[in-house]
DNA sequence: AGCACGCCGACT
DNA sequence: GTCGGCGTGCTC
């Protein structure tokens, strides 16, 4: 950010100072010397190590120049130590160092932070730091004054404080040498005694890879086509187009998993013929291991897998083979996106509708993005592939911002039913009309699957006339039952109250609770179907690898004739497809607070229907519901997307959520309740106030939104659902904006303003670019 | 963010 | 006094 990468023409001994990122929360960059020896070496990209404050740290050269930055006075400018070696100088590949610098602007961001998304797995690690302790000798020598240097007792004194140790990078890195030869002294009489550096102690080798073994058995069906209505040669064609291209291009294909995986393996080995590599990202690690076996099935293609469950030093191998392109397929979670692949011809990311594609930490990037833009830099084609598109991706087809193809495969699929629940008994988990489908299910041996999506949603109070549920005033979220207290309790606020004996909306009295969940729909099947072989798939019976691998084997074997279960049932290639699918609570989960409740409904829906067999093979599904008009009801029943999307994005325009707008939810913390206000009020004062000013790094041209309001809705400040955490008060502030990137130059503008600003010196800013868990 | 300094209350 | 928690400030 500081510093043009061409500066000045330099002498021929090279340059003599080099401007350093740090993978630290600040903002800019730092200026080092270049020692003599690393003057002819030294570029741009290379992983050097610095003296930083009171330790040393790897950082990144971005630029070099040869005047030092008139902000800082030279003699206050340190040397670089030493280049980071691995055998040959290490450096981050140059588009990855441009990477990191796009997501820092997206997502306003440090560089520096982003710069850890780009490093290599082992150069994360502290680097072979090592602490000083007191021992106990040095505690009697000190007790007693043995010795008559001051310094030594300072030294001595010091280190007592501070019973964790102190870094040998702090005590060696003091202004006077003599320090050093000091502390050797110490450490030789015995008074000092040195450890390693345990370093970062959040090593994640304790979740340990996941259980494949149990889930290995069911590989062997991913690939078969589903049935006869998929003619994948058109979109081979279409794929085979795009990558010849070499061009960057967008393309989106929905359709279900295992023609999608076939889609897969297809372009990823066109690609592979173009000389290309493939880089293919998924949000769960899980996903990640069945798509590279399944893509490494035939021995084909090697491809490699990367997530966090995966240790730490086989990364580190894991990341040089990329680089050296000896891997040259990869499947991965989000972080993967940031691979060193060389000539990338095809990122695929496969459920891009998969919350855990974004970040929930600084720097908040979503992998979907991120991806589009390694695409556009790196001249390859991104796919997005999903049984089900965001509306955000589908929106952006339309609008057709960047030549976008897509694809859409269509299975046949069962006849839906809707049966609206508020016509049926008090208390009625299953409807007279599911109940006499099971009988004819089950006397034809054809398998029932109860689907209860009620997740976010246990124990709820529903009201049983207009569907309503009652809702906490402040904070409009619906109130959860709190089973302790026999009471209704606000999950975001806090707030409880008592149980309504009239419906808040309606007046009605049949208000009652509901959710209950699995064990409760097991007990009335069990009841109403006393023969039947009853299984229940839930987080309470998959718990534990081995339980889990027992019920797969149990549900395999068809040792069942009604399963009962929730979202898990959904998992690839758990069930075999069955004759009925009755969705228990079909509308459960569209009263969560989240603007995109009712697309995870939808979604969740039409993979249930998934579950049934094409209607031609006599496949059934019945939604039980008490919002049976509800469009993500209607677009279920009636097999066309158009008629959610539709209505949905009228909802999402008229609101103002995505994809109608972007948002930008700013957050404010601090550990006082009144600056944290002052602040946040400060930061809407500054958003709307604010000109924009010309400052951003002049890259693309603006979309004509110069105005002073600037096409932005600011709103709030208002507390977070969560108003003090860990002794922080927190604010936010939302923001809609048309233009993503209006609102992200006018964030960055203020946030910059705000942090140099004193009166909020203990106050930290965090933006989230795009966010998808909103609350 | 990380890391250490220094202020403050608790306690042998 | 000394121990150790927590708030504060700096990092070329």
């Amino acid at each position: 950010m500081t510093a043009d990468p061409t500066a000045t023409p330099r002498a021929e001994t090279g340059p003599l100072y080099a401007d350093v990122i740090v993978p630290r929360h600040l903002a800019g960059s730092f200026t080092y010397r270049v020692p003599r020896s690393l003057k002819p070496v030294l570029r741009i990209g290379h992983l050097v190590l610095v003296p930083f404050g009171r330790s040393v740290l790897q950082g990144a050269v971005i630029a070099l120049r040869d005047t030092h930055p008139p902000s800082v006075a030279r003699d206050r400018l340190k040397e670089i130590r030493a280049l980071v070696t691995d055998g040959h100088a290490a450096e981050i590949p140059p588009e990855l160092l441009h990477l990191a610098r796009r997501v820092a602007e997206a997502y306003v961001a440090p560089w520096g932070q982003c710069l850890r998304l780009v490093l290599p797995p082992r150069a994360m690690a502290k680097t072979g730091a090592s602490r000083f302790l007191l021992t106990d000798l040095g505690k009697q020598a000190l007790a007693a004054r043995q010795s008559g240097s001051s310094a030594v007792l300072d030294l001595l004194r010091r280190l007592k404080r501070r019973p964790s140790g102190i870094k040998g990078a702090t005590l060696r890195g003091r202004p006077d040498q003599s320090q050093h030869a000091l502390l050797a002294s110490l450490v030789e009489q015995g008074w000092v005694q040195e450890m390693p550096d345990p370093g970062l102690s959040h090593g994640r080798a304790a979740e340990g890879p996941p259980a494949g073994e149990a889930r290995d058995l069911f590989c062997g069906e991913i690939l078969s086509p589903g049935d006869a209505s998929f003619h994948p040669t058109e979109w081979e064609s279409r794929i085979d187009g795009a990558l010849a291209a070499r061009r960057p291009a967008r393309m989106l294909v929905q359709a279900a998993s295992p023609e999608r995986l076939a889609l897969l393996r297809h372009a990823a080995g066109r690609t592979l013929e173009q000389g290309r590599t493939v880089l293919v990202i998924v949000g769960e690690a899980e996903r990640a291991e069945l798509i590279a076996a399944a893509l490494s099935r035939d021995g084909a293609v090697a491809a490699a897998c990367l997530h966090g469950a995966v240790p730490d030093n086989q990364k580190a191998g894991m990341w040089e083979r990329i680089r050296r392109e000896q891997t040259r397929v990869v499947v991965g979670t989000r972080s993967a996106v940031f691979l060193p692949l060389r000539s990338l011809g095809l990122i695929w990311i496969d459920r891009e509708e998969d919350p855990a594609l974004k970040e929930p930490q600084e720097p908040r990037y979503h992998a979907r993005e991120v991806a589009w833009m390694r695409a556009q830099d790196e001249g390859a084609l991104l796919v997005l592939g999903s049984t089900h598109l965001t509306l955000e991706s589908a929106l952006g087809d339309e609008q057709g911002e960047q030549a976008l193809l897509k694809a859409s495969i269509r299975r046949e699929t069962a006849t839906v039913e809707v049966v609206d629940l508020r016509g049926e008994e008090r208390g009625t988990i299953l409807s007279s009309a599911l109940v006499e489908a099971m009988r004819d299910a089950c006397a034809r041996q054809s398998g029932v699957l109860l689907f209860l999506n009620r997740k976010g949603y246990a124990g709820a109070l529903i009201c049983r006339d207009c569907g309503q549920v009652p809702r906490c005033p402040s904070c409009q979220v619906a109130f959860a039952y709190y089973r302790l207290k026999g009471a209704l309790r606000c999950p975001y606020c806090g707030g409880t109250r008592a149980i309504p004996d009239l419906c808040p909306s309606c007046a009605g009295p049949r208000v009652q609770l509901i959710g209950e969940g699995t064990e409760r729909v097991e007990e009335e099947v069990k009841r109403l179907f006393s023969r039947a072989r009853v299984l229940r798939v839930d987080g309470e019976t998959m718990r534990g690898p081995k339980q889990a691998a027992a019920l797969y084997q149990r549900i395999r074997r068809r040792e069942w004739d009604v399963l009962v279960g929730t979202q898990l049932l959904l998992r690839e290639d758990l069930v075999p497809a069955v004759g009925l699918v009755g969705a228990v609570q079909a509308d459960a989960g569209l009263s969560l607070p989240d603007f995109r409740a009712a697309e995870r409904v939808y979604h969740l829906l039409v993979d249930a229907v998934g579950l049934a067999r094409p209607s031609s093979a006599g496949g059934r599904v019945i939604l039980q519901s008490y919002l049976p008009s509800h469009h993500a009801i209607q677009g279920v029943l009636h097999q066309d997307e158009t008629v959610f999307s539709t209505e949905e994005m009228s909802h999402r325009t008229a609101l103002g959520y995505p994809p109608a707008v972007h948002l930008v939810v700013l957050h404010v913390s601090g550990t006082q309740e009144k600056s944290v206000e002052q602040a946040a009020s400060a930061w809407v004062s500054c958003l709307s106030a604010l000109p924009v000013r010309g400052t951003g790094a002049s890259g693309t041209v603006g979309h004509g939104s110069g105005d002073r309001a600037g096409g932005l809705i600011i709103l709030g400040p208002v507390p977070s659902p969560v108003p003090k955490l860990r002794g922080r008060y927190r604010r936010q502030i939302l923001i809609k904006s048309p233009s993503r990137d209006a609102a992200v130059r006018r964030v960055r503008a203020t946030v910059l303003q705000l942090e140099q600003e004193s009166p909020f010196r203990s106050i930290k800013f965090d933006v989230d670019v795009d966010p998808v868990e909103m609350w």
